[in-house]
This record gives C-alpha cells, sequence and structure tokens, in this order.
RNA sequence: CCGCUCUUAGCUCAGUCUGGCAGAGCAGUCGACUGUAGAUCGACUUGCCCCCCGUUCAAAUCGGGGAGAGCGGACCA
C-alpha cells in the first residue's frame, strides 16, 4: 500500500487531523503508532463503535494501535466509575472492543491493551504529573477538559488531573498518534502545547466527528433512547430507531444517517455488501445502494424516505451489534459485575 | 477549630419569615396531525419535602440533634 492509499484511510472519517503536514512526515516512517484512549464509565454504545470500526483503517493502514482503557480516569473524573468497579468495567469494556474490532473485520491480536493504572502510577510517571500541575493553572487545564470532564459547580481536583494525566498518557505510551472523538480536542491541544516543554514530541492529533442523538442534538449518557447500546435486540434497536428524530430531507442533527455513514457502510464494504432498503410497491419499490454518497443524495432529494431508511438501518445495524451482544452475554457475570442493579 | 448558608418531582427551582390538601418550568408518558421522528395542539403522570427526636388539633415550614454540600473567618510560634 502506497503513502496516498495509507493517508486516504487514515484520515477517512475523521472530522479534523492536527496537522496535515506532521502527518505526511509521519507516514513516510514505517510503523508509526496510534492510541484511542477509553474512560471505562458507562456501558459502551454504538458511538464508541465508530471509533472502534475506525481502528480497522489505522491496522490496515500499517499503524501498532494501542487501546488505553483509562481506569483512573474513570475514576478521577466525577467518580463516573467507582473505585472498587474499576477492575469489573475494565474488564466489560476490553471484552466489548474486542467483539467490536472483530465485527469491524480486524483481528483483535492487533490491538495492544493497555491499562492505564499499569503505568500511571509509575513513580516517573508521577513526578512528571506533578511537576505539571505545579507549572499549569487550574483554569488551563479546566478549559482543556471542558468538553469530556462533567462540568459542574463546584468541580473537584481529579477534573484537571484528568486532563494533565491524559496529555501525559501521549507519551508515556509513546503514541505517534493521538486519536478520540472530537471533544478531546481541548485536551490534545494542551498536550501538544506541555509536551514539548517536556522532551516529548507533540502528538498529531486525528479527532471523529461525534454522531449525533436519535432525539436530536448530542448522544446523551443518560439518555438511553438517544443511542443504540451494545446489547439491545433487533426489536429495541428497531423501536429506537423508529423514534428517531429524522427529519426529511435534512442530514443536519441526523442521527440515523449518521449511523449508516460512519458504521453502516464502512462495515458493509469491508464485507463487499451493499445495502438494501425495502420499500411498499406503492412508495416505489426497493432500493440498493453502494455507497453512503449515493444514499445521501436520495435522502436530500427525498426519493429516500425517513421511514423505509429507519426500517432497513435498524435491521442491518441490530445484525451488526447481534455478535458484540452475544460476546457480552456470553460472560453474563461480565455485565452484572461491572454494573451491577 | 469557629461562624453563616443550602438540601423539596428525573433536572432547575418556588413555597419556610407569618404552621392549614405538595407547587411551577423543563423533561417524561399518552393521544391528534403528518407515510418516520421532530415541531404544534390536547390530556396525563411524577415525591422518604436529607435523617432522627420534639412542640402542636395540624410541621416541608417552628425547636433540638445529626448527615451531606457550599462559603467565610481563624490558626499559620
Amino acid at each position: 500500500m502506497d503513502t496516498a492509499e495509507r493517508r486516504a484511510l487514515m484520515t477517512r472519517y475523521t472530522e479534523e487531523i492536527v496537522t496535515e503536514e506532521e502527518l505526511d512526515e509521519l507516514l513516510a516512517r514505517e510503523q508509526p503508532t496510534v492510541y484511542i484512549g477509553y474512560a471505562p464509565t458507562g456501558e459502551m454504545h454504538i458511538g464508541h463503535f465508530t471509533t472502534i470500526r475506525k481502528l480497522a483503517d489505522f491496522i490496515r493502514a500499517g499503524f501498532d494501535v494501542t487501546v488505553l482503557i483509562a481506569d483512573l480516569h474513570a475514576h478521577l473524573d466525577d467518580e463516573k466509575s467507582p473505585f472498587e468497579l474499576l477492575d469489573a468495567r475494565s474488564r466489560y469494556y476490553r471484552t466489548a472492543i474486542k467483539a467490536m474490532i472483530e465485527t469491524a473485520g480486524a483481528s483483535a491480536d492487533q490491538l495492544t491493551f493497555v491499562r492505564g493504572s499499569e503505568f500511571e502510577l509509575d513513580s516517573e510517571y508521577t513526578l512528571e504529573l506533578l511537576q505539571m500541575a505545579a507549572d499549569t493553572t487550574i483554569k488551563r487545564a479546566q478549559r482543556a477538559g471542558s468538553e469530556v470532564v462533567r462540568q459542574s459547580e463546584n468541580p473537584k481536583l481529579g477534573g484537571v488531573l484528568y486532563s494533565l494525566m491524559q496529555s501525559l498518557d501521549v507519551a508515556a505510551l509513546e503514541a505517534d498518534v493521538a486519536y478520540g472523538g472530537i471533544d478531546q480536542r481541548g485536551i490534545y491541544m494542551l498536550s501538544r502545547e506541555l509536551l514539548p516543554e517536556w522532551g516529548y514530541e507533540k502528538p498529531v492529533c486525528a479527532f471523529a466527528p461525534l454522531l449525533s442523538g436519535l432525539s436530536g442534538g448530542k448522544m446523551s449518557a443518560s439518555d438511553e433512547s438517544s443511542k443504540v447500546g451494545l446489547t439491545d435486540d433487533p426489536e429495541a434497536v428497531q423501536e429506537k430507531l423508529n423514534q428517531a428524530y429524522c427529519p426529511q430531507g435534512e442530514t443536519e442533527d441526523n442521527g440515523v444517517l449518521e449511523y449508516v455513514r460512519y458504521l453502516l457502510f464502512p462495515v458493509l464494504e469491508e464485507r463487499g455488501e451493499s445495502f438494501h432498503i425495502e420499500r411498499p410497491e406503492k412508495f416505489g419499490g426497493d432500493l440498493v445502494y453502494e455507497s453512503y454518497d449515493e444514499l445521501e443524495a436520495d435522502f436530500l432529494s427525498e426519493e429516500l424516505h425517513p421511514q423505509d431508511l429507519k426500517n432497513a438501518a435498524a435491521g442491518e445495524i441490530a445484525e451488526i451489534i447481534a455478535p458484540v451482544g452475544d460476546a457480552l452475554r456470553d460472560d453474563p457475570e461480565l455485565l452484572e459485575t461491572a454494573y451491577p442493579e
């Protein structure tokens, strides 16, 4: 695979690359490294799936891919995960991520898993963290994490350490590229500012778009109906998609369309399949799409009606997440211990 | 260590002074209208009023004790 192909593969479905020039330099090297971190907090969902699906692109583009299970971060961020559940949730995240990457057509063996607490408590790391804390203003760290860390009237120290630790993680994991949702932008910009001061390379950053929630607006952690869960059965997926905000002919805030674009088509493409939409004869009969662009064009022209799209997308998405749900149900204790009650 | 303030529906809060059926907005649920959803309209639901004890015919409201949170002061020999 030549550099142009690797570059196209790496940058597709991204919201932003910082910077394109630095990426080109990196691609000239043999095997660059990329990492993405997940704080094991709430149950994983289809939004995570799209970023994990993309890891398959990185692998194919010749990257050495590391997945960080940022367990300490899950607790630092307003104790989203109680300390005593970090083990169980880390296990759950790892299992879920492996199942998703396999579903996306890559092998889980090609991912290197690292848990935050494995190295973030080393004295060398800790000392550097403290030095950074001495050198960084509270406002700077807060601003960096404002899109990631839970905001409140009375913020905890954990929330500011969060940003510093994530910056240090990039260096500790020796990642050339930091990948994550566009919400991570603030933190990685801080990393790019801070790391050179401590003698490290600043990372190239790749950001994924954040998918819209199904109920319009952002996907919400607390709103189950705003997203498809990995263990949702086909009926639940159908139900949620059917309830989804999906204005005819509009792409903005359209979660359904975004699922189709960032998850469905990439997976279908990997499998060499096309997207079939059943449609009653009175509305024009069935449709087949080979690419998202074709589908979007029809949707914009209102040739493709939201109801038909929803029905078909729900079926396909349910099928894609099914093996992930199976893997999670295969070890019932996994979910029970990670999320008691 | 001392003082002051706050705690009421899923969320944001009113009500407490002056005791008398537990409230509003948002969210949610259900209908109507759309070949989806949303918007709109109509209807509906939601409670350990932080906990315990006391006063009273009657306590979210008054008194005492406690818990959690916030703020301020003091200490800095």
